[in-house]
DNA sequence: CTATACAGTGAACGATGTTCACGGTCAAAC
DNA sequence: GTTTGACCGTGAACATCGTTCACTGTATAG
């Protein structure tokens, strides 16, 4: 690590006093590898959004020419496709096994939503792809192994997980945080909307004026446990149809 | 519709015979509306796609210049606010009253996944947006109706609503005819796929290994369908909480 | 010691959203 | 009936984006 470049001041080195050659520069050459630029495009990320993310602001974060990158990555495509596998990595798939195939599915899609918006913008980009990648099938097996373990049979199995991993990553998708473009998010315009629809014709909007406030409110951790519990209570009524009718 | 311009030759209109003014190019001047340009974006994204509407392509689709575009609206971000509330006005709202609540919802919802699935891409633009465009606000009501009327609590009937809803445009949103970028859709991918799966190390994926096939089926009718119904019998469930306990 | 594969450079290309001074046309005001 | 002014489309430019490519130096293999 501690190699100094004799060669690159010229012939010896006899002559440090006058002009010291960029130690730490040297080392940024041939550093550059695919984690790195994956790791920096996440820390971009973090702070500016999938929104802030380009090539040239990821090269100059690296200390390199834009066109350096397509030597270690395709496309921006295929970046995007290194850090979706990179976030999916974080979520901790390790299940208590003494818990309810419920509960375990449950918790797990906590952690998921939690990691993905953690990383604004990432939900938009899973979502436009099938979840092939190697973190992404592991998450797929901790998903499906509660549910295969339970009994389900295969096709509600498969159903309840689609079901589940697709509501988890919809819901993480709408994340305020993310685009920050249209959303309500600051109490005084959400209290302006609620005024707005109290204001509405109530002839026209009668369901709108009783309940928009409810549907505007400020609750995303409610209601993601509250839609979770209703889907997992769905699918376990099907599972044993006492009273199935219809 | 019919009217010509005697002043467009210049002053009489005693010659006609040896030049004749470009009648029908005269009409494109100040005929340039809003309307229009919403009306030939939505051509554009249902041919190509929302990746093919680009300010540049919509203009010379009009016979104008790019510029031109920003007289009647302020933003590319504005007018696919435009764009969306025209999709979402194609949405047919009215709701049979002799049906239950749940089947209103389901045909309700039922439609907008189809409207949705005929605007490639336009789904994805909608989850980034609350919904209160006028025509948005007109869907919410009739989302909500049903639930009202059927009695449910205010914050159950809201939280219901988001939960439709979010699924729905979720599940539009995974619709593989629009990005088709990395999405399995041919049957011999699908195929090839299935033998991936299978070949995955049965220690480490057992669930996947079997299951995997079922996961990556062709049946979106199917989910969509079996979806739905899991997603409302769990909402009946909280509705009426017979043996509620945990 | 020489040859070769390779990583990073610098510059360019094409496409994108957006802005702005300019000119022409229509409708209202005197 | 002439003049004024608002409005709409033009043409050209700006900044930014993803991506490509000939070139150059370096490190490694023969």
């Amino acid at each position: 690590m501690a190699d100094q470049q004799h060669t690159a001041g010229g012939s010896g080195g006899s002559r440090p006093l006058w002009f010291t050659p960029p130690d730490g520069e040297q080392d940024r050459r041939r550093t550059l590898t695919r984690e790195r630029l994956v790791a920096e495009a996440l820390a971009v990320i973090s702070t500016g959004g999938v929104e802030a993310l380009s090539m040239r602001a990821l090269a100059t974060r690296l200390g390199v020419v834009p066109g350096a990158l397509y030597r270690h990555v395709r496309s921006k495509e295929q970046l995007y496709d290194l850090i979706l596998d990179s976030v999916l990595a974080e979520v901790d798939r390790q299940a208590d096994h003494s818990l309810t195939w419920a509960a375990q599915v449950t918790a797990l899609a906590h952690r998921l939503r939690a990691v993905l918006e953690q990383h604004p913008g990432i939900a938009a980009l899973l979502k436009t792809r099938d979840p092939l990648s190697p973190h992404s099938l592991a998450l797929a097996e901790a998903f499906l192994a509660p549910l295969h373990a339970a009994g389900l049979p295969e096709r509600q199995a498969a159903l309840a997980f689609h079901l589940i991993y697709d509501y988890t990553l919809g819901f993480a998708l709408s994340d305020p945080t993310s685009p920050s473009e249209q959303r309500i998010q600051d109490p005084a315009t959400r209290r302006e909307l609620h005024a707005f629809l109290r204001s509405l014709p109530i002839d026209r909007f009668p369901a709108l004026t009783a309940l928009g406030e409810h549907v505007w409110a400020d609750n995303r951790d409610e209601r993601f446990t509250s839609s979770l519990h209703t889907l997992i209570s769905g699918l376990q009524a099907a599972h044993r149809p006492h009273q199935a009718g219809q």
